[in-house]
DNA sequence: CGGTACATTCAAGATGTATTGAACGTTCCG
DNA sequence: CGGAACGTTCAATACATCTTGAATGTACCG
């Protein structure tokens, strides 16, 4: 349960709530999603004390869950003078954040790819395989993929950051 | 372990492998990356038992990763006269599985949202909620929410699906 | 029909991931 | 300095998801 979560708004707690779904079934993770949304909605910046009695989260969750939101630039830092704490607000440039998020989720995968596309080219010459003609189908099967491989980075480097940074 | 993947040609086990991590991290289910790994370097179709075998996964998970994939159009049935196992193989065309296995992870939840931010919209104005102020900023967030998905649902319906499916 | 050879389902268990919170580090202030 | 107020870390645990395989369903064949 969690409790604290009662004496937000409704219309509040229950666009937190979405969001915590929605991110942990894209993978995310629930509390990601929950700190965005309530930072979203929030007019002015919150502690990471705010967000344990918002949310029901342990102190851990919340410093762990700035700084992951922090690195897309999902969130920044306010500093008050004369206060310790340190204060969150969310940043709404919807548009470059879904690009971090994705640069971190996929853009990585992209690049080790290539890498295991390349040892394998070379490994197929030399390993003694099977048959020839399996060997044959295989070659052009890896091909094929590279090709694709090789337009999906195009799109990826250019046109979809431009559109969803717009 | 999965003593029954030595049998496998080298080039054929590492790229099964990568796939089942990259499926894996991506949230798609490791098991799905492997079986179409395998059956994209199969240069004949396969039965369940030869995934079972190949990949050393239960009969359950290759019969409901296979199912999963038909519904992606990223693998086919064969039917072959005689015999009445079902064998399968890796449809190539990937662009149109990366669209299908999209649509399924984030187009349900655009829709969805929609339909969230048009009841917290009506919610809004009738509940009895805090100061003004607050509801002011709350209600002006929500829009500007609501401008980035109805752009967001404009790139996801026409650019991108025609670029991945060309 | 009855039997066989397969595919499918789903509850139980195995595995993996997220969350907690106490211990620790750091900064600031008197 | 010493202590107070905060942020961070990470081993332990709670939670969720994936996988298994025995039970069940289905199509085919003699």
């Amino acid at each position: 349960m969690t409790p604290a979560s009662h004496e937000l708004p409704t219309v509040v707690r229950r666009f937190v709530e979405d969001a915590g779904n929605t991110a942990q079934s894209l993978g995310i993770g629930r509390v990601l999603g929950q700190i965005y949304a309530y930072l979203y909605l929030s007019p002015k910046p919150r502690s990471l004390a705010d967000l344990e009695n918002a949310l029901g989260i342990s102190k851990g969750s919340a410093s762990m869950g700035v700084r992951q939101l922090e690195q897309w630039n999902a969130v920044r830092k306010i500093w008050v003078r004369g206060d310790r704490k340190d204060y969150y607000e969310a940043n709404d440039w919807l548009g470059e954040i879904v690009r971090n998020v994705l640069r971190d989720m996929v853009g990585t995968k992209l690049s080790t790819a290539t890498a295991l596309l390349d040892e394998l080219k070379a490994e197929i010459n030399g390993g003694a395989g099977p048959g020839a003609a399996e060997r044959d189908f295989v070659a052009d099967r890896l091909q094929h993929l590279r090709d694709f491989h090789a337009k999906a980075q195009k799109v990826w480097g250019s046109r979809i950051v431009r559109m969803l940074l717009k």
